[in-house]
DNA sequence: TTAAAATTGTTGCAATTGCAACAATGGTAT
DNA sequence: ATACCATTGTTGCAATTGCAACAATTTTAA
């Protein structure tokens, strides 16, 4: 389960977001989404596109700590945007609905039962996203590339049960989510290679243990 | 809010724990909370006492993934215990209530007003969760040691307000939460101390930039 | 098509870190 | 009081890593 609407039909969908105040934003590529949202507590669902939580410190460095996509949800409440240090923007032209979260809680008229619905499908998807971090986690308390990479690959075996992992994303990006210097990395992929635990093609890695 | 039964009276509470066919465990310290679970998919809450989860690497290696304190839940789908790769502790004498989540979710009697009060404060607590997983990500994610220590003095003001940090566990924990060994953990926060930018007491720090 | 931009591979070197080993201190139980 | 165990501090050293710089390749946009 990924949809936020799940088991909801397209009317009941319409009547909810009416109910929750909902407002639509189409932006394009490389756009704050914050930027235009007034209210301090949502929730967000990326209806299409794709877009991403960038949180910059104080010393201006920039980590992505999330990557959303169609039916993504994120928000202040539920991946921590407080004050400006955080920001999400836009990868390519998206599509976001914004809902009030505070009114989403408030709103009590149980004779809909799709509200029912919406709340469970909320949760499901909140709770996927604690799995998500939780592996993450795991995998930045490891101490060297090598057991990072190790580690990660073995959740996408987890995951997938085969062999060959399919980057979702670029080495400069793997690097990035790993939290490594993506030319340690580069360097470690290869001993690995050398040492023939892996064997990499195009975008694919293959583990040979 | 911390609690799961926040404004649902002991009455209802009794009611919707019977309802969901809630059992209650009590637990000497240091025994497996999961040992006693025969369901797939629950929910738990830690109604007294301390417990940890860990997980197990394939190299045998543990990380504490969470502490949970008094008030605090988990669950296959919340914290991501699948397989025999994860366990629960007890860290002192614990009592556990054990709720099945699929019958939560199924569960679709609206006339219970408070079963809506249960999903909402369990949404709230599951956002809270995310945002303290974002805030190990944020310190996970930098390179340096330093970085670490100051991503997390970081925070700790952040959230207090104060330029004193009270550590609420032991540095060798600390180490393990930051993910670096304890002792070029200590010598760091040495050089913090000799450059002028910390003072340290008893399990206080206090930064002075 | 072609120029520009982004991604990837490579390597030397300095800096940081983990590891191991041990001393010192503090706390706890008997 | 004392023996035991956990936590903390310290340091040398080897290993790992980040950083910088550059070449090669691929992708994207005009």
């Amino acid at each position: 389960m990924n949809n936020l609407f799940e088991n909801i039909s397209d009317k009941n969908k319409e009547k909810l977001l009416k109910f929750l105040e909902a407002t639509t934003l189409n932006l394009p590529k490389n756009y704050s989404v914050l930027k235009f949202i007034t209210e301090t507590d949502i929730i967000g669902i990326i209806e299409s596109g794709k877009a991403q939580i960038i949180k910059t410190d104080y010393n201006g460095n920039q980590i992505i700590i999330e990557d959303l996509e169609e039916g993504s949800i994120f928000g202040n409440t539920i991946s921590l945007i407080s004050g400006d240090e955080y920001d999400i923007i836009t990868k390519e032209e998206t599509k976001v609905t914004i809902i009030d979260y505070k009114r989403l809680l408030s709103l009590d008229d149980t004779k809909l039962n799709y509200y029912n619905d919406f709340i469970k499908n909320l949760l499901t998807i909140v709770m996927k996203k604690i799995k998500e971090k939780n592996e993450r986690i795991e995998i930045l308390s490891k101490k060297t590339i090598r057991n990072r990479l190790l580690e990660y690959f073995h959740i996408s075996t987890q995951k997938t049960g085969s062999k060959i992992i399919y980057l979702p994303f670029s080495y400069t990006e793997l690097a990035d989510f790993l939290a490594i210097d993506r030319s340690a990395m580069s360097r470690e992929i290869k001993n690995l290679k050398n040492e023939g635990f892996i064997k990499t093609t195009k975008g694919k890695i293959t583990l040979l243990y």
